[in-house]
DNA sequence: CACATGTCAGTCTAACTGACATGG
DNA sequence: CCCATGTCAGTTTGACTGACATGT
């Protein structure tokens, strides 16, 4: 019978995640604060690029936090420059949120930044392990959101 | 060519650990408080569990924080009465900490909401992909670990 | 009037850096 | 003297709730 240490690694799978989420968190913070990105703008970042144009609350609904959790985050990135809020000619209430020309322009960089992090993650991980992950990870994220 | 929508799921795997892990710690954070726990104080609990007593250096190596961070995450559990620091008898400098008895009794009712949780997250996995999401989220973690 | 969108104010956690005291 | 341990002070991010104004 062996003594579990302290440091022992875990082998419960959402241990695990949280900790492989950490690190990940960890390395990537650093050079996407040199681009001026933090890692909680990037899901906004993101729906940015694919739709263009987004209202607060549909951006709260996406990242899945209150409205003035995200009207916080866009608060600072306006500041930072990141994106731009104008009047929804459709809806007198709400601002439609765009990203600066700026953003576009260095997104590819943060972009790039990710990518190869994630390359180093999955060092050594054959195609289909990688699918495997992925699918794996799919049904769990699915199981979560069915829990209300 | 379909377009991809704004929501679409990622099937990038480091982009699903964030999301996996953001939707168990929302999950589970309510529960937890109210048993008066918050989710960053069980790597901190769970080492002390196994280990009795350590220093603060100690415990913010382990959980891979700086120590400023552990000192304020312990002096939080300490105000909430989880923990107790007392006089390293062989290091004037150190204190060692340890879990309160009303911490010891309460851990495993937090550790009921980790498990069912866990076990909701992987409900219809067989034992060899709960195996092997294990091993590839260690092989991942791993190579994380080796970028510095 | 009910509901949606957004803002404002205040709180809490969790992390960081830099400066510093004290002890090994 | 150097290093380890810890504390203090100040900053930042990211999240929340509750109250409220305004528009659909």
């Amino acid at each position: 019978m062996i003594k579990t240490s302290a440091n022992a690694p875990s082998d419960n799978p959402l241990r695990l995640i949280g900790q492989v989420n950490r690190a990940f968190a960890r390395i990537v913070d650093g050079p996407l604060r040199e681009l001026g990105f933090a890692i909680g703008q990037l899901p906004v970042l993101v729906s940015l690029k694919k739709v263009e144009a987004l209202s607060q609350a549909e951006l709260a609904r996406l990242a899945q936090v209150e409205q003035p959790s995200m009207a916080q985050l866009l608060n600072r990135m306006e500041r930072d420059g990141w994106v731009r809020r104008v009047p929804d000619p459709n809806d007198k209430r709400s601002r439609l949120i765009s990203l600066t020309d700026r953003a576009s322009e260095r997104m590819p960089r943060a972009k790039a930044v990710m990518d190869a992090t994630s390359r180093q993650a999955l060092a050594g991980f054959s195609a289909k392990e990688k699918e495997q992950l992925a699918a794996l990870l799919l049904r769990v994220n699915a199981n979560l959101d069915r829990i209300p």
